[in-house]
DNA sequence: TATTGTTATACTCTATAACTATA
DNA sequence: TATAGTTATAGAGTATAACAATA
């Protein structure tokens, strides 16, 4: 029973926090994909196109079309690359650039308001039960795709 | 610091979540807003698709998209409303209800799961660790967006 | 006049397949 | 021959606006 209580708890966790997210990427006037496609840029450098694509584990077709888009809102650039005259350098803007530095410096705002009022053991002991409960996630999914594969084998 | 620490667990954990609620979905022949659609009628039973668009907190219109497909892969059915003849009842087939009460028990199953080997005191703490975290969560969302109404309205 | 649902149109995320230019 | 990116096409989520039938 408590088991599902947990779960619940956090389904409407993740909802909460999803809902928040969107709404801080739209008043930027970006979206989850195109964020995490400057996210990649600004943690990483330019990339090529192909680059990305593996990063964010999407088709390369897409890719053109979120630096396309980013593009035109201004928040990327694409270069000719150095050395291969097929290749596209995707790199950021100024506007990007800015916009993922603002980003960070919320991210910990919203890390530190989280916490504010609790002590650091109970902090410490909420860090220990999320990543435990991931774990044991990750297990359940392996576990759990493992029999799925089993069964169609056996078919 | 660990705020943020703890912000992050909880991201990962959305995520990991999240993708294995949607392989699940995916291997039944579903979406996320076809699903919560069934769920809706699973747990409140026939309703008018002005109601349904209430309840998902979407347009009028695209419940019109959710119900054609989810009538052409037969989870659900249109019938005639019986007193105002403007309106359409939206009902689970067989097939639609059959397969509601097998997310049902998975979901209980997956929640039994997911504690196995814990402790129930470890178990009660982490609920009400979630809990808190969602607390505090919306009451930051709310703090922020009182902020934001009231720069809105200085300018 | 207000409500229910639909047609029309558009934007975003995502995928596969076919193709061009370059390695 | 393999790789980088693009054109073409398609399905899914979502929105707004205009409109028909009915209350």
């Amino acid at each position: 029973m408590s088991g599902v209580q947990l779960l619940d708890a956090l389904l409407a966790l993740t909802a909460v926090l999803q809902a928040d997210q969107e709404r801080e990427l739209d008043r930027r006037g970006l979206t989850p994909s195109r964020t995490h496609l400057l996210w990649v840029l600004h943690h990483g450098g330019p990339a090529t196109q192909a680059h990305l694509a593996h990063a964010l584990d999407v088709t390369p077709r897409h890719i053109t079309t979120l630096v396309d888009a980013l593009e035109a809102t201004g928040f990327a650039r694409r270069e000719p690359h150095p050395t291969d005259r097929r290749a596209v350098l995707v790199s950021l803007t100024e506007r990007g650039a800015e916009v993922m530095r603002s980003m960070d410096d919320e991210h910990d705002a919203f890390g530190a308001a989280l916490v504010e009022g609790l002590d650091d053991a109970t902090v410490e002991a909420s860090i220990r039960a999320v990543e435990h409960v991931r774990g044991r996630l990750e297990h359940l999914i392996a576990e759990n795709e493992r029999s799925l594969a089993e069964r169609d084998e056996g078919r």
